[in-house]
DNA sequence: GATGAATGAGTGTTCATTCAT
DNA sequence: AATGAATGAACACTCATTCAT
């Protein structure tokens, strides 16, 4: 949380978080992170201290940046009606997903690299859904929401979803209108629709 | 399909599957998978070609094993009411994913080492899909469903939230009852339960 | 010389000579030989008793084979006259070199698989050199030839001369007239006359 | 030709180079090379990129160095007499070819390392066959020699009669004076002695 | 502070050979 | 007599890391 990073390292991290999340961690060696990044190859254990440390530095700095714009987003909808406050929510965590999908792919991988990291992902996960059972208590003392879904439940179907369609190319594309466009901006808008059909219905929304 | 194994090189695909899953395809060494099966490391070239070949292999064989599983299923559950169906197939789909979790675990992945591969799993979707779309119909032509989800939606959402709880031990375990028995099996329930719900409430279910 | 071989086995040599002779000896693997040859990777060991020994076998077997053509071949010329004598016998041994050079090409190696198999060669080579120095002394006597050349002396020219020819076609094919056609073919035949120019040239023919 | 290599690489083409044409490429294994180098298994990949690429490098190096030598001494018997000059030409040819047989041992081989080396080769025999036809030439304009026959006639005698001497140690050292002392060396004095009168018989060089 | 050279450990694969049948 | 299954050793090569400068 305190590690302030270089420009250099910066840069180290985002060529790798993209490689990473394209070709896996041990798909990735530190010679096409260097290659792609235009510095040396001794330059990663040199900054980081080996490979794996860099590992958990990408994640601190990815997770670090996601609460900062998470905080940023709650503090903006804060006077805004339950139901409003939900909606936003979802596509902002839907869109948030889709945006840095090369580093939520990783994240949803087993943890083997981050022992201590695992507190800072857990930390924000907490802040995250009690964040979301505010909203969704606030809703339902209001009326507007009929139930109160667990809010581990709404985010493991907001997150899960989303990741699968990220990862699905495959399988997901065949239900989108037009296959040619990018595929993600596609599946995206899919994906939302159906994300806050399921978070209201769970809600009992009701819409008169 | 035609491809036969036999219990040698099916034990290799077995222990090859865990470790894989656990550890990705690069991340799994061949020196692993044939120490772990008490095979010599030639073995795994010798008896498919290559780690790669053996990829598409595994592959193979549990696509196929998930579709002779299905199918069985469907066949059980064909007399029965919409909504029953309904909670079968989400039932089955759910513990299918937990039991042979690790093997979903890298289906999702992408499908770089499978060319042909690929069909056979989209093949096996569109079987899926068109199945769920069957009970949905049905569910809403007589009177039990108010909505008509599309299926790929639902699929999304089961598979998706499914194999997110798989992942994503550190995370789900801190919503769960009892800690330290077996997370799977804990997590399972709860995933279940949260499935159910969210798919019945898509359909508009009417209890009464 | 005595061992007799089966039709199997000689199939097996004649298909190992020639994948030797092209990608040497190393570069053959017995996986080669034996799918060239239609049998199974076993067998070469089981008849020969390794790789290594089946090479001794194999020289001996070509050997042998050039012993007695060339043999037969001493017998029809023993009555001409020994300027008719000598050019036959360059024809023959140049014909013979490019006819089976993908042997000759692995004899001239350093024989380390072959102890014993030196002997055979060496005796040939004495039987040759002998056969050649009588022509030449024949000549001599006759007055047809001015020098008395050593026997190993043009018997160098003529194998080392063939033998680069066969083995350096990018360097030779430069001066063949028709470069598209059989190199060996037209290689052979620039080659004949070459050393025939040379042979004679050395013994002084008198031409008149 | 630009290619520069430091001290430790040229170590290396060497150790390579005196292997490889005792125990042919295949045969060598970078093992043996970088044990009998006193270096690293990983810096042949590391220096030349692979093995097959190392051999591209060994290739150019010699060829380079081969056609230096040649340049300087052409130079230097410029002003001579043609007859001195071919004398000279053939001592430096066959003088060459025993001081680098290790080499010259594996050029000869095919050339399917070395797709863009063979133009270098090529260049440099081209270079080398024009050089003996102006010898050849200005002898027979003079009249000292009487034929003018092809320089890659010429040249096939001399290259060939010598790799084939150089390799077949078996057989030339029966007629070789001493055979306990070292061969090559007593190999070429007969062997130039061989060359000299097969050239200038084929010259028709007039003594007077 | 930064890097090119170098290394030992590890990778997947191929090899000739053995052995039970 | 013949072979398919299996193996240990060796292969070329890539890896993350270290170290002298």
């Amino acid at each position: 949380m305190k590690k302030k990073f270089s420009d250099k390292q910066i840069h180290i991290l985002d060529v790798a978080e993209k490689l990473i999340a394209r070709k896996g961690f041990e798909g990735t060696s530190i010679r096409d992170i260097s290659s792609q990044a235009n510095i040396n190859v001794a330059m990663i254990s040199y900054y980081f201290g080996s490979k794996e440390k860099m590992m958990s530095y990408l994640y601190r700095y990815r997770v670090q940046k996601t609460r900062e714009s998470f905080a940023e987003f709650a503090e903006g909808i804060k006077d805004s009606k339950p139901e409003v406050q939900m909606k936003e929510l979802v596509k902002h965590v839907v869109s948030q997903l889709f945006k840095y999908n090369y580093f939520h792919g990783f994240v949803t991988q087993e943890l083997r690299h981050t022992e201590h990291l695992k507190d800072d992902l857990l930390d924000f996960y907490t802040t995250f859904t009690a964040n979301i059972d505010d909203v969704v208590k606030k809703g339902v003392a209001s009326g507007v929401f009929t139930y109160a879904p667990k809010a581990e439940d709404l985010l493991t179907i907001i997150l899960g979803s989303s990741l699968f369609v990220i990862r699905n190319k495959n399988f997901y594309e065949i239900y989108l209108p037009e296959k040619e466009e990018d595929y993600l901006k596609n599946a995206e808008r899919k994906m939302l629709a159906n994300m806050l059909v399921a978070v209201f219905a769970l809600l009992g929304y009701k819409t008169a």
